[in-house]
DNA sequence: GGCTTACTACTCGGATACTGCTTGTCCGAGTTCAGGGGG
DNA sequence: CCCCCTGAACTCGGACAAGCAGTATCCGAGTAGTAAGCC
């Protein structure tokens, strides 16, 4: 139960998005910033353009830019891009299975471990709701200083 | 990102001793009451007992029993128990990398965006700790009925 | 008859294979830009 | 001098391998119960 690295290398990335302001930025130059691999980096940003975060400008000069601003963009935009869904408990209905399944009546209703388990993940997911990328950006000191370090290294 | 079956089997086999009271309980008869497999049920039975979950009693008419009752007994208790760590988000420290992490000073503080996770996680965390097993047996309706059916299989 | 002892059967416990997903890599499709040729 | 056309280089996009955690299985260590033998 590990989430996908490729949601850290997603936020970290549109945050850098963020720094410079308009052109797209090629998917080898934001690897670059931090170290990846561009080309699974790139995988992770066609993910994100699925899920219209950023948009994809193929060709020369190319690469992605942010879709929208980072405002309405929250956590849970980003995990559930990246990860596909973000369920962490899938109920497999043991209940009904083997001799408590035979000699139970059918069960009626949802299975109390699994609406347990949901209501839980249901209050992580209004967490990542809660937070947007602005709010992370103004975490990290994005000041002057920062903006103009990874405008640079993005050049 | 998907939890381990091992925690829904590890739930309801912990509901299904508190259903027969008293005497241990061997994973071969618990296994077979939903159908799972022997050995791979004991393995999870292993790291309850690990976590003082459940205490396991060797040597014939031997297994495993509730070392405590189920109202002192959390999701997340069970989660950790079965999972080893429930943290879903794993900071690389991507941000001291690459050209990036080459420009920057050396960073203050932890990664703002392992702290947005963090806090997400948090509430997850909560979510899990404030459901006890006593409260999942209230609701799914342990009618006489039932414990009987159960205490039937378990023979 | 009662006690001791050896044996057997049954259970947990950990070491050992197998599978699917995460991670990482590669090459092709499409597009922009630049340069050369023609009008 | 301006426009068009062709070529090349660069980018995304998806198809193709490698590594690792989750999944499943098997066999050995240990113990309770039992039965036989002895006092």
């Amino acid at each position: 139960m590990r989430m996908s690295k490729g949601v850290e290398w997603a936020l970290h990335t549109l945050l850098n998005l963020d720094m410079v302001d308009g052109g797209p930025v090629g998917s080898a130059q934001l690897a670059e910033a931090h170290g990846l691999s561009a080309s699974y980096l790139n995988k992770q940003l066609q993910q994100l353009a699925r899920a219209a975060l950023v948009v994809s400008v193929p060709g020369p000069r190319g690469g992605f830019r942010l879709a929208r601003p980072l405002e309405s963009i929250t956590l849970l935009d980003v995990v559930e891009a990246i990860e596909g869904d973000a369920r962490l408990f899938h109920c497999t209905e043991i209940r009904c299975c083997g001799r408590i399944g035979e000699l139970s009546p059918p069960p009626t209703g949802t299975c109390a471990v699994n609406a347990a388990m949901r209501r839980a993940e249901e209050a992580w997911h209004q967490a990542l709701a809660a937070q947007n990328l602005a709010e992370i950006r103004a975490e990290l000191d994005a000041t002057p200083v920062v903006r103009r370090i990874v405008r640079s290294a993005l050049r």
